[in-house]
DNA sequence: GTAGGCGTCG
DNA sequence: CGACGCCTAC
C-alpha cells in the first residue's frame, strides 16, 4: 500500500499535474492540502475518469484538504472534532488493507505568518487540539497515518540555511515542541525514519530561484503509528513536480507501506 | 508590401500567436492595438528575434498601440499632434516602398462603452481630433493608411444581427457620421472596396459562444488614401486566430498593396 | 469571457 | 512568486 501527501496551491490550477502524477505514481492514497477551492467546485469527474475516489473539504480561497483514493473511504471526518474552525484543515477517512483498518489523515497545519502574530497563536492551538485529537484516534485505530503539509521543519537538517531561519516560523522552538508532542502520541516520522541523513526538502520558495538553488525546507510530512511503521519499507521526496511548468511550492512525499 | 492590424487584447498574453503569426504571415507592417502593458515592458527582443522591428506607445493596463516592421520606421508620432491625451491610441510612421514614402497609423479608436455615457462623449470629442489631424496627414503623404480597430461598425452589413445592436455602440448614427468624415477625407475601406458584399466581421464577443456561431462585427479596419487604394489588389480577414487556444476576440485584417 | 491591477496570503 | 477575490474595462 502507497500513501502519499502534496500541498498542491491550488486544486484547479494543478488538476492537470495531479493526475498525470497519479498515472505515473498510482498511490492508493493521496493526501492533498491547499485545493483553495470551494466545496461544491471539487473536480471530482476528472479524478473518477482515472479510477480514483475523492472525499475532501473545500473553501473559498483559502485552505482545503482530500483524500485521493484508489478504494471508498469510510468513517470520513471533516476538521478535528471539538475545535470550532471555518478553516478546512482536516479530512480523515478509514481504508481497508490486507491487514485491516488503515486510518488516513490529510492535514494542512496552520502556517503562523510570524512569531509574534496572532496567526501563530492560533497555529499553536491548533496543534493543541490536533494531538489531543490524535491520542484519541490512535485508541480507536492503531494503524494510523497522518500526512501533510505541517510548516514545521522538525530539526536544522531539514532546513536549507538554519542561521538564516533562526527566530522564524517553521523552525521556532514552540513550533517543534509542538512537533515533538506528536512524535510523543507514538507517532514516527516516515522519512527521518528511512533517510536519518537527507535533508529531503518538500517545499521551495517561489522568490529567488529557490528551488534551483535547493534552498528548501522539510515541512511536508508522513506521520505513521508505531503498528505500521514496522510495514514502512520506504519513503521518499519526489521533487520532480516542483520543476513542472506551473509548479506547486511543495512537492510529493511517497510512504511504501507492505501490506 | 503588406500590411495588417490586430487588436491583441493584452500583448503579454497574445506573444506567442502574435510571432507564429508573422512567421505564417510575414506582413511588411503589423498595426497592433490594445498593448496593455506599460512602456517598458515591451517584448522587443523576442520581435527582433524573428526579424521585426518595432516602434510602440504603451501606458499600464489600458490601450497602447504599436508598428511592427521589416524595416524602420521613420518620423515617428506617438498620439494625436494637439489632442492632449494620456490614453495611448495612436502611433504613426513612415516606411520606404518602391513607389516613396507610406505613412502606417496604427489607431485604436476608443469604445465608447455607451451612448449616454462621458466615454461616448469622449469617443466623439477623439474621432473629431483624428479627422482634423489626418486632413494635415493626408496633405503630407498622399500614400497614407490608417488600421486598427475603429470600434465602428461602418453599415448593417458589418453587423451580424443589426435588429439587436440598433442604439448600441459600434453602430449609433453619430459613430457612423465620424466614419463618414474619415472617409469624406478621401480614404476608403480597403475590405469592403475588395469585397462589396462579404460582412468580414473581425470581432466576435468572448462570450456566448459569439464566434462559434459567428456572431461578430466588422469594427477593424484599413483605411487607404486615394493614391494608396490604386494600388489595393487584395484585403481579407484572417479568422484563424480567433480559433487559437487563448485568442484575442479580434482577428487580424491584412491588405495587400502592390508596390 | 478574458484581460490587468490591487490587496492579502503564504 | 503565485495563488484568489474583487474591481474595472471591453
Amino acid at each position: 500500500m502507497k500513501l502519499a501527501t502534496w500541498n498542491v496551491n491550488s486544486l484547479r490550477v494543478r488538476l492537470p499535474q495531479v493526475i498525470d502524477w497519479l498515472q505515473q505514481n498510482p498511490v492508493d492514497v493521496l493526501c492533498l492540502q491547499e485545493l483553495k477551492l470551494p466545496q461544491d467546485k471539487f473536480p471530482l469527474d476528472a479524478l473518477q475518469a482515472i479510477g480514483y475516489q475523492a472525499v475532501w473539504a473545500g473553501q473559498p480561497t483559502y485552505n482545503g484538504v482530500a483524500l485521493i483514493s484508489k478504494t471508498e473511504g469510510t468513517q470520513v471526518q471533516r476538521n478535528i472534532p471539538h475545535f470550532e474552525d471555518p478553516q478546512q484543515r482536516v479530512i480523515a477517512a478509514t481504508y481497508d488493507s490486507a491487514k485491516g483498518p488503515i486510518r488516513v489523515i490529510s492535514a494542512y497545519c496552520p502556517n503562523g505568518q510570524a512569531p509574534d502574530s496572532d496567526k501563530y497563536i492560533y497555529k499553536m492551538q491548533w496543534f493543541a487540539a490536533l494531538e489531543n485529537w490524535l491520542s484519541d484516534e490512535l485508541q480507536h485505530y492503531p494503524h494510523l497515518a497522518i500526512l501533510g503539509d505541517y510548516n514545521v521543519a522538525p530539526t536544522d537538517l531539514d532546513v536549507h540555511d538554519p542561521k538564516k531561519w533562526e527566530g522564524k516560523i517553521h523552525v521556532s522552538p514552540a513550533e517543534r515542541a509542538a512537533w515533538q508532542k506528536l512524535i510523543d502520541l507514538g507517532l514516527h516520522d516516515a522519512f527521518r525514519h528511512i533517510h536519518p541523513e537527507d535533508p529531503g526538502f518538500t517545499w521551495w520558495d517561489y522568490r529567488r530561484g529557490a528551488f534551483r538553488r535547493n534552498a528548501g525546507l522539510r515541512i511536508d510530512h508522513a506521520l505513521l503509528s508505531t503498528p505500521l511503521l514496522t510495514h514502512c519499507s520506504d519513503c521518499l521526496v519526489d521533487k520532480s513536480p516542483r520543476a513542472n511548468e506551473q509548479p506547486s511550492d511543495h512537492t510529493p512525499v511517497i510512504v511504501q507501506l507492505d501490506l
